[in-house]
DNA sequence: CAATCCGATGGTAGCGCTGTCAATAATTGT
DNA sequence: ACAATTATTGACAGCGCTACCATCGGATTG
């Protein structure tokens, strides 16, 4: 004790296993297994790390072990609100742990996904968290080749590659039909924007819905492939109400949708929720505060996040969860631009 | 030609070289300087690399180079969709370079910051993108230790620690101040949450403003530290009115807010603009189809991103850009909530 | 035509760490 | 007390790539 790294070389782990008087290999496994060092090397390597402010050098360690602490994380939108609250719970959860999030972004392309999956599999990554189920078959296959913990996030189904975290999407939306159903609407329309594998489920969920109670009716239909913004929400609904201007319901496959509507009502004089109810996706944070204040499903986005890694760490360290699907359900969210006036 | 891969063993860049008949030192410089081998070399390793479907292994790359490819990335929020934009900028523009982007989030820490900078110091990444001019000194130490070019962005300032890209928001605030003064109100409110260091600019930039038109007064500011939300919004509104009922404008430091005021004056049946003119900050894209549509100031969030990676990219490889500070500027969008009703 | 230079190529020697397996010390059962 | 077993520890080799020279042929020059 009481020297000090002077000299200009870097610390390796050798100079550190000098100074515990303990062999290299016993100080790189005070980093990885340290249970295994008997009490007193343990804090002799400790107080050395500590002493020449050692620094692990990552890329020597994955070229050796063949292995890296990273885990890939495969989304398909930045710019999508709900990605960054999944993000959100990933990077949280990921933080005292070893591992590195490595993100990528498809843009909702498949051949993006495609390419980027086959870039993670080349660097070997601990685990990945994909979004969605719908991998194609090639992606799938790559994802099964990986030789790491896989989960799915974002919605659940039969047969997960490995592991899976989200909710029913389809049951999301026949709970919010049924809903609307009850406080006696009829003409329930649907607008989707961006309709990606989990906005297609949401609309089956309408659609099932609607056919179970006889209602069901394509002129209640506005769907685009652009993506989602509040705006389009407005122009959406403009479009909407000239198919079936007596509609008298609208449900919104997500918020930002939803705000555009209410939107559009203020500007036409459309009385929410008299004239018309509307149902809002994901129960973004805005949806509470809005005049009138917009029903929404909640989605346990960050806890999603969280899960997954949680998950996946688990996984790789031979703790694989006994459930592999893991269902974090949605909340209906009824407030009151889906219920009788109060006043 | 015609061979195919068929051994167990990976393929490394001694099969490739083997194949195309160089020695591995060619294979390896085909990648990092393909202008240096003649032509012929060049085709063969190329079809070999092909053939074989050779992928690099970085961590040996980084081991024996001393340098990755890494970009990293320092921001405060994840939440905060001003981030994603820039995010979303970040990630494209990185995307066809050989780059990788490595996220870290100091979820406004200062401590977390000088923690995620001395990590990314100890992996030398080849670049690097902070938030913000305020560091701390330790902070800033680090910073201008790192070997390898850095740009900070969301503001400038004077010393940059390399480049920097950004607007300032103290002018921005004013401009935002100045046209509401044109609009005839002199009673203008400041809403702001979370008061980080550009927060801060912009109150600064305000407060100038009000006292250089004699219309200063604390009674018509109500801050906080908790974060942003729309909730808030109505919240801190609520707050002002108490201090201030005589108010004529509320100038907001993010559209969350400004969208939270509209929403409280719709509860409180309060004209907008006829008794109060609102503005916000970022133009996030719901202000343009708000009822009334909302004045903001738009900032080039994407472009920010872009540019922070492409000046990194480019002093990486050499081509350090002249101007270390790029000015990105902002537009005042005026819209109904500041101006006079046109009903 | 020799002296010089330059562009293209290759040989050697690691980068810093960990997998494997052997060696040694500590512990246990009978 | 002694063999058998189990905890600790260490030696060795090598992961896949590139830095650093050395080399070599050919173009340039006077």
């Amino acid at each position: 004790m009481g020297r000090k790294q002077t000299k200009s070389g870097k610390i390796r782990l050798t100079e550190v296993a000098k100074l515990a008087g303990v062999s290299p290999i016993t100080a790189s496994r005070f980093f990885r297994n340290p249970e295994a060092l008997s009490l007193s090397k343990r804090e002799r390597v400790d107080s050395a790390v500590k002493e020449l402010g050692y620094v692990p050098n990552l890329a020597a360690r994955a070229l050796a072990s063949h292995r890296t602490e990273v885990i890939g994380v495969v989304i398909p939108s930045l710019t999508n609100n709900v990605f960054a609250d999944v993000l959100r719970g990933i990077y949280d959860s990921s933080e005292g742990s070893r591992y590195t999030i490595q993100l990528a972004n498809t843009r909702y392309s498949i051949l993006q996904e495609e390419k980027l999956l086959r870039l993670f599999r080349a660097q070997k990554p601990a685990g990945l968290i994909v979004t969605g189920i719908n991998q194609t078959a090639e992606s799938r296959a790559i994802l099964e080749s990986m030789n790491c913990p896989v989960t799915q996030i974002m919605e659940i189904g039969d047969s997960p590659v490995d592991m899976m975290v989200g909710f029913s999407h389809y049951d999301a939306a026949s709970a919010a039909i049924s809903h609307i159903l009850e406080q006696g609407r009829r003409r329930i329309g649907f607008l989707g924007a961006r309709m990606d594998p989990r906005v297609q489920r949401r609309f089956e969920g309408y659609r099932d819905a609607m056919k179970d109670a006889s209602l069901f009716d394509p002129n209640l239909i506005v769907t685009t492939s652009v993506p989602t913004t509040v705006t389009l929400g407005g122009t959406l609904f403009a479009d909407l109400l000239a198919q079936a201007p007596d509609i008298d319901a609208v449900f919104c496959v997500n918020d930002d949708l939803a705000l555009g509507v209410l939107f559009e009502c203020q500007r036409r004089q459309i009385s929410v929720p008299g004239d018309l109810a509307i149902v809002g996706f994901n129960d973004l944070e805005f949806t509470a505060s809005a005049v009138p204040s917009l029903s929404s499903v909640r989605t346990n986005r960050y806890e999603m996040g969280r899960h997954a890694v949680t998950m996946v760490i688990e996984s790789i360290e031979g703790r694989r969860p006994q459930e592999p699907i893991l269902d974090l359900g949605f909340q209906l969210m009824v407030r009151e631009s889906s219920t009788p006036q109060s006043v």
